[in-house]
DNA sequence: AGATAATTTATTGCCTACGATTTGATTGTG
DNA sequence: CACAATCAAATCGTAGGCAATAAATTATCT
């Protein structure tokens, strides 16, 4: 490497810098104008920074969000897991059957409505609360922000999903 | 449809509304108060909205990214694509081929460097261009805020994805 | 009660996403 | 010139995500 600082830009900001407010800050269409574009990217930055973690554990991204409901109260449904997370059972099967072949947790029909599958955890997977505990605070520490930006930053993006979610439902 | 009111909530909304600030405020592992959670729902929630549009254009949402960076400049590598995007040859070269299948977009060797593939939109590719025009604008509608608003939180969004960037480039 | 309609649940098939490896092209060095 | 190192795409295996479909339960009607 022997003259590859002026080269590109490894990973092209999309900061608004540059151009002064020409024409370009105001194209809706310019991908860096895009909301929905800041969201894509952020939260596969996101993933990105909790993969090293969430190897540790053994387990990926969703996976741990369907631990989190677990741990907060066990023995949903996996409809109930659905509703939380907006993930149908498409997603949620295959994902809980390798959870269960990890033994973290155990599927079973509920007796009292045979249609539905209780999701269980295991010894293994309740004891996975004690390392996940500090995966929070990690993230909170990687970001450089403080909690309550963070929170507030968090309740604005969670109005907006509101928003839209309504917005889908009256179509 | 009976007696289905008071049954359960159809989709828990994830506020912060209830508890009265007890213990749940603070509980970082608590799934509402994580803003991972709030970026990954989020997306999931707009990626939604934009679907019944981008089905009359005929791609898929990360299609349309790659779309929207061709509209800005015509004739990019597979790399540059996924510098902007954060997205690998693994994922864009599938993406790609299905975009040359709908004859939207042309693949072709770089001449000047045989490593490098091209992408230059074809004449109906390019003719997609004014039919998405409108696109965000129905997004914002949707989204119920303002244009203001929607800039002033996408660059916050864009501002923590480039704090975490930083942050994995370090470690 | 028995048959049918409506609702709900879980499973299939296709696309996106990513890590790891492979292949071919380019650049740097002795 | 030859060799090694580097780089870009493509490929493969695994997993998440969603639309459409199939299976099962519940509700309704005669």
């Amino acid at each position: 490497m022997t003259e590859s600082r002026v080269t590109e830009p490894r990973h092209p900001e999309n900061t608004l810098a540059g151009t002064g407010a020409t024409e370009a800050g105001d194209n809706p269409l310019l991908l860096a104008n895009q909301i929905c574009f800041a969201l894509y990217s952020a939260t596969h930055a996101m993933t990105k920074a909790y993969r090293p973690l969430l190897d540790d554990l053994g387990v990926t991204y969703p996976q741990y969000l369907v631990l989190l409901l677990l741990w907060e109260r066990d023995g949903r449904s996996v409809k109930e897991l659905g509703e939380h997370l907006s993930l149908d059972s498409g997603t949620l099967t295959p994902l809980l059957k390798r959870l269960e072949g990890q033994g973290l947790v155990s599927r079973s029909r509920d007796r009292a409505d045979e249609r539905s599958v209780l999701i269980h955890l295991t010894v293994q997977g309740k004891a996975l609360h004690d390392k996940a505990e500090c995966l929070p605070a990690r993230i909170t520490e990687a970001s450089g922000c403080s909690t309550a930006d963070l929170a507030g930053l968090r309740d604005q993006i969670l109005r907006l999903r509101n928003d839209l979610t309504a917005a889908l439902r009256k179509t």
